[in-house]
DNA sequence: CGCGAGCTTGACGTTGTTCAACTAGAGTGG
DNA sequence: CCACTCTAGTTGAACAACGTCAAGCTCGCG
């Protein structure tokens, strides 16, 4: 699963998290020096719920999905994340231990900064450290529209909510390629997987959308837009 | 609703956030001179949700409901918030607009900040920083316990979790006078008010619980316990 | 003493889950 | 290259969970 040599560069990189943005030259060399590039496979988890969270992570590349696990071994999904965002940060300055797990959802190339350092900078660097804020505060966004999604809307805004939610957050095109699976639909929107297909199938029938194997086609995004908005 | 007259210190003042604990007594006299004290009656709006945030809040005393709003003018509890809480957090480094609406459960005196002073203080004090990171990762366990509650157990286990809350975090006793309404403990355990009168019922005759008038009293603390964990 | 907000209760309809049977497609070994 | 298996997806029927509505109640307050 690991791979040792890395082919990524700190002080090249253009995916920087704008935590990174503000540290200089010598800080993205020691940086480059405490990190890891771990490759991980469709499936494989990047990091558990529970485990000691020794390290944060970087999606160099691919798409994460990130849960949290409950007692009747059932997932919630807390996000989709897609290139360029970070796992683990809710990890910071506890007790060290994972909030929630992720697993990759396509092959992934993930950079993984050891949490010591990352708790250093913020210690040392108030400007690092407010970036970091920013960051949690913009996860927290994201999750409070998510809790007003699960909340109040019913089965078909919740799918259209997700649906519209991969096209301009993640495959950032009104068609795209689902590399998620019907389950992962489902613990997205919080329903059963059966659910999943008898509204995608409604979805189809009033050419809302259009399927294809894994092709997935927007046709009518207006009206998506409304049932998120309405149901 | 706001009182000019200061009658707490910062210097002196026993319930600071964690945060300020790392600050010098300058810093303190600073704050203390930037920093407004507010007293609000029950029922009334402390911050409201898209509005300018022009300031953090920390609760010198009372009881603060936390909560979204939505489209349909619903109100979804995200937490109740006990004195020595603050509030306002998740806005900072972003719009500076609030992302939620708080309002007064009790009468409560709001210890008010303004949200320049405390976004400069992040920047240039990384370890006061790191606390306010360390705060908002806490808040971040307790919403996604909340989101698990919510999500995944039916209305018994949610409204067991609610009056388990409200136990050991609010009124830190079994025996308490309940200053929730059935309609905050609706919103808090995302279901109808007439539900939580059914459930509340069932509860007194299973001796779960006692009420009389407002007063509870939680007679069979592990019952509920397993109620919570299971449904 | 009467009014009104908050609470209680029952009947009913809707939403969404569960279970079971079935289908399609991808991967595997002979 | 074909049969076999295994997983993911589909579909329908039955049922449980929960909200809504309407009517009645209670208690504090003017």
């Amino acid at each position: 699963m690991a791979v040792n040599q890395k082919k990524i560069n700190c002080t090249s990189c253009k995916k920087k998290s704008s935590c990174f943005n503000i540290l200089r030259k010598a800080d993205h060399k020691f940086i480059d020096a405490n990190r890891l590039e771990i490759k991980f496979k469709k499936g494989e988890i990047i990091c558990k719920q529970g485990a000691f969270a020794s390290n944060i992570m970087f999606i160099y590349s691919g798409l994460v999905k990130s849960y949290l696990e409950t007692e009747n071994d059932k997932h919630v999904v807390l996000n989709i994340l897609p290139a360029e965002k970070m796992i683990g940060l809710s990890a910071l300055f506890g007790n060290n231990v994972f909030l929630h797990s992720a697993s990759a959802v396509e092959d992934c190339v993930i950079c993984s900064i050891d949490i010591k350092t990352f708790e250093n900078y913020c210690n040392s660097n108030g400007a690092f450290a407010s970036e970091v804020i920013k960051t949690l505060n913009s996860f927290c966004t994201e999750n409070y529209d998510r809790y007003i999604c699960i909340t109040q809307k019913q089965m078909d805004g919740r799918l259209a909510d997700a649906l519209l939610y991969l096209t301009n957050n993640i495959y950032k095109n009104r068609s795209f390629s689902m590399t998620l699976s019907r389950n992962d639909l489902a613990e997205m929107a919080n329903m059963s997987p059966e659910s999943i297909t008898r509204i995608l199938t409604k979805f189809k029938k009033d050419k809302l959308i259009k399927i294809t194997g894994k092709q997935y086609e927007i046709k009518n995004y207006e009206r998506l837009l409304k049932i998120s908005q309405l149901e």
